[in-house]
RNA sequence: GCGAGAGUGGCGGAAUUGGCAGACGCGCUAGACUUAGGAUCUAGUGGGCAACCGUAGGGGUUCAAGUCCCCUCUCUCGCACCA
């Protein structure tokens, strides 16, 4: 009988359908099975699933349906991230309206996800921009207003013109300040909106003791969130007007030979003499001129001017002439800062380029210099305390402590951490997003919509104009309601929300999509699936999304909604697939491989092969066509292999030593692939299948007929299931096994079949090869050595010599130091 | 400048925890089968004629270093006048 050739197109569709049919990956609870929630970041619906969605799916469903198979109950869901700019955007230049857009391409994207061969639980999927879904964005937005983590106010905040909305400080990007979307430079604005209060949350965002996330991410959100230590100091004008400073060195406190406030800090007008003025005035019309030009200049050359003013140092009465300069930001700590030129790169050049006195009150330990410092000492671990009266003589190390105690004790300053985490400006001058549920009254003022009214609805028949402010605000019936307190004529807030909020609970809605209840999600669900144990995506949301969902999720634990302080236990990254040019991948390069294309050639198991085999996941790299080829003809072989009948099968007699070899490969194989699937590390994962299929090649003619080779074929089944799931079941099948390969246990190894029984042993001379031995694994140390002493190549190479030393590592080598 | 990561054949990448560098695949070479081959199969493939030399470069520790320590260089990513 002749064997038909892999052909995945003919398998892989009959597959699915077999599975959705079955129900094989609907998720229940199941008290009897530990369980596993696997999550992988959910896609915005543009339209095509591109190579990128798949390199960052196919490796996690990989994942899912391996834990799955090794016996825990699995939680695999899909939705979409539906709210967002390309819809609005798609309305304002085709006219279709961003409901019928989003909801299209969604139809179109499920499509091609299932092609993947995914075992998602489509009964669970959740589409964020469905009412049913919005309600429960809303009702949050309700709690984080009742617990005081909402809050509006007029703020300077950046504006991005081309996506004509206000932005987070998360989504602006880069030395030039650009919109994270579009990558246009941003504006700044003067503007009242709605901030989530995510700096409550500063100090315990820092720990990270809680979850398994990389290294990288950890260090992007611990230099995001900034936390710096020191002093906070009350000082005054001369014509005592008191301001405050931050600073982290209160142990050179005796070094300050000016002051310098943020142009835009509220005192500067007040302190100015009129001989200052004019320059003054000058020099803030220039600064916020700049802040909206030019970003770019290249040489961050200190300028500033002085006020005429002079503030009096607090801790030895010393006058100082008070500055302003744009070097000093009014976002970051008070806006105002001392300097000491000696002991700072800043304020050193500031001093040299308007000839402002320099004070050392650290000197270095043990050099004597004295006279004129070239460049400011800044070494916070070594030197004593100099010109700082009774502290003269302090070392370094202990200053700041000693100080800030000692002006906590005379009621100048106290002990304090700044951060460099702002609030989360949530507003969205948008349409398409979830509406903000914030009534205006002219009698009640800012009143929130009831729990009982939500959700409130967007409308469809707004106009889709780029005008810099909500379509919404012209909308004349979303904007007027009646006041939910005195029922008197209200306007409604007309911005809606980030986007990034949806996605901050996303993972709770999978758990019951568009829940009835009385609160977001099924709390029985919850308290079995949560929390997320593994979670997958791109490293780009470290500063967004990876921070906010851990946010929300400790204020939804403050609000009794969940009992754990993490979302995601793990979290892993994959790299970016390039064009096979090197280049990112984009229509204009003309470089872009589109998944459905290689579906449709090659099929889903062979894409999902090639995008495990040929990186490193965390890496990624250029895509090479070539490469996809080579595990095709894998996929093929294997099919040849497992399936395709031995003509007259040779020796019944059964050899031994090749029974033997087979099953420690198999086993060794079993070890490996377990033991890949822990680490992510999928590159090596197939390559133990290669080899294995290699060896299985080599002794079928002999072996076909044995038992041996049976468990070869069951078991290479079970171990590709998860990579190639379409083929898997296939050849599972057609050996006449039960359906499905995909409730199968995962194989496991047996110890003493994975050790070799005999080993290979290198001999070495001053450690370099000079003879190989064979011998059985469990020789012993003094057998070994005789063996290797004995050789005729080491009795060449030591010449009658006695060797110093013979070192011996079991199953490895012998090296004989001459 | 600060923080994180990386540097291994022509290419993607392997190398338990210091113990045979280059698994697996691509590409390449030769052969077989074919009317044909950009299909398939078989064999070979780090460099060098060799002794030997080889994991970005230079030092060190060790019987033994891709792996540990010190210095230098290059690349990628994030932050950046953060007081």
């Amino acid at each position: 009988m002749k064997n038909d050739r892999y052909q995945p197109q003919k398998i892989e569709a009959k597959w699915r359908q077999k599975w959705e049919e079955a129900g094989l990956y609907r998720a229940k609870i199941d008290r009897n099975k530990p369980k596993h929630y696997a999550l992988t970041m959910l896609p915005y619906p543009s339209g095509d699933l591109h190579i990128g969605h798949w390199y960052a799916m196919a490796p996690s469903d990989v994942r899912a349906r391996y834990m799955r198979m090794r016996g825990y109950n699995v939680l695999f869901p899909m939705g979409f991230d539906a709210f967002g700019l390309p819809a609005e955007n798609a309305a304002i230049k085709r006219g279709i309206h961003p409901y019928k857009w989003t909801m299209d391409n969604i139809k179109r994207m499920r499509e091609q996800l299932k092609s993947m061969g995914t075992m998602f639980d489509w009964e669970r999927e959740a589409i964020t921009c469905l009412p049913e879904f919005y309600k429960w964005t809303q009702w949050l937005f309700l709690k984080f207003y009742e617990k005081g983590l909402a809050y509006k106010k007029l703020a300077p905040v950046d504006f991005c013109p081309q996506c004509n909305t206000t932005l987070a400080r998360e989504q602006v990007w880069g030395e030039d300040r650009h919109c994270e979307r579009c990558g246009t430079p941003v504006l700044k604005k003067e503007l009242s909106q709605w901030f989530f209060k995510i700096t409550d949350y500063a100090e315990e965002l820092l720990d990270f003791s809680k979850i398994d996330w990389p290294e990288r991410v950890v260090s992007m959100q611990k230099n995001w969130i900034g936390k710096s230590e020191g002093a906070e100091v009350a000082f005054h004008t001369e014509d005592g007007d008191e301001f405050l400073i931050f600073t982290t060195r209160p142990d050179t406190l005796w070094g300050v030979t000016f002051m310098v406030l943020a142009p835009e800090h509220p005192l500067v007008d007040k302190i100015t003499t009129d001989q200052y003025r004019q320059a003054v005035e000058e020099y803030k019309a220039q600064a916020a001129r700049q802040s909206e030009i030019e970003r770019l200049s290249a040489e961050k050359e200190k300028t500033g001017v002085f006020t005429g003013a002079y503030a009096v140092n607090p801790v030895n009465g010393q006058q100082v002439p008070i500055w302003i300069a744009d070097y000093v930001m009014m976002g970051y700590g008070t806006g105002a800062i001392m300097a000491v030129p000696a002991h700072d790169e800043r304020d050193f050049a500031f001093a040299k380029k308007y000839d402002l006195p320099i004070v050392t009150v650290i000197q270095p330990e043990d050099s004597s210099f004295s006279g004129e410092l070239k460049e400011p000492y800044t070494d916070v671990d070594h030197g004593v305390m100099v010109n700082s009266g009774a502290f003269d003589g302090t070392p370094a190390t202990v200053g700041k402590a000693k100080v800030t105690a000692w002006l906590e004790e005379k009621g100048l300053g106290r002990a304090a951490v700044n951060y460099r985490l702002r609030d989360w400006l949530i507003s969205r001058q948008r349409y398409w997003g979830a509406p903000i549920p914030i009534v205006y009254c002219a009698k009640c003022g800012t009143v929130p919509v009831p729990y009982e009214d939500l959700p409130v609805i967007l409308p469809e028949d707004a106009e889709f104009l780029p005008t810099g402010e909500s379509p919404l605000k012209y909308n004349e019936g979303f904007l007027h309601t009646t006041c939910p307190l005195c029922g008197g004529p209200a306007d409604r807030e007309t911005d809606t929300m980030d986007t990034f909020i949806c996605s901050s609970w996303y993972q709770y809605a999978y758990l019951s999509p568009y829940y009835q209840g009385e609160q977001p999600f099924d709390p029985e669900e919850g308290a079995y699936w949560l929390p997320v144990d593994q979670y997958t995506g791109g490293v780009e949301h470290a500063c967004m999304h990876l921070i906010y969902t851990r946010f929300f999720t400790k204020a939804m634990r403050d609000m009794g909604l969940v009992d754990f302080d993490e979302p995601m236990l793990s979290l892993r990254n994959q790299g970016i697939i390039l064009g096979e040019d090197s280049e990112k991948m984009s229509k204009s390069r003309g470089n872009v491989i589109a998944p459905d294309d290689l579906v449709r050639e090659y099929g889903a198991d062979a894409v999902r092969a090639y995008l495990m085999f040929g990186w490193r996941w965390e890496l990624g790299g250029p895509w090479n066509s070539r490469g996809i080829e080579g595990v095709y003809r894998f996929l093929h072989r294997v099919w040849e292999l497992l399936l395709s009948p031995v003509e007259q099968s040779l020796s019944q007699a059964q050899n031994g030593e090749e029974v033997d070899a087979l099953r420690r490969k198999l086993h060794q194989t079993i070890k490996k692939a377990t033991d890949d699937l822990d680490n992510f590390s999928f590159n090596t994962y197939l390559a133990a299948l290669m080899e294995l299929s290699n060896l299985m090649g080599k002794v079928k003619e002999k072996l076909w007929s044995s038992e041996v080779w049976q468990e070869a074929t069951r078991t290479f089944c079970l171990l590709l299931a998860p990579a190639c799931p379409h083929l898997a079941e296939e050849l599972w099948s057609r050996l006449g096994y039960e359906f499905s390969v995909h409730n199968q246990a995962w194989p496991v190894f047996d110890e003493r079949l994975v050790v070799e029984e005999t080993v290979e042993i290198v001999v070495q001379i001053n450690g370099k090869i000079r003879d190989r031995l064979v011998i059985p694994a469990d020789a012993d140390e003094a057998f070994v050595k005789e063996k290797a002493l004995s050789s005729q190549t080491i009795q060449n190479g030591l010449q009658g010599e006695t060797p110093r030393k013979v070192i011996y590592v079991p199953g490895r080598l012998v090296n004989i130091v001459k």
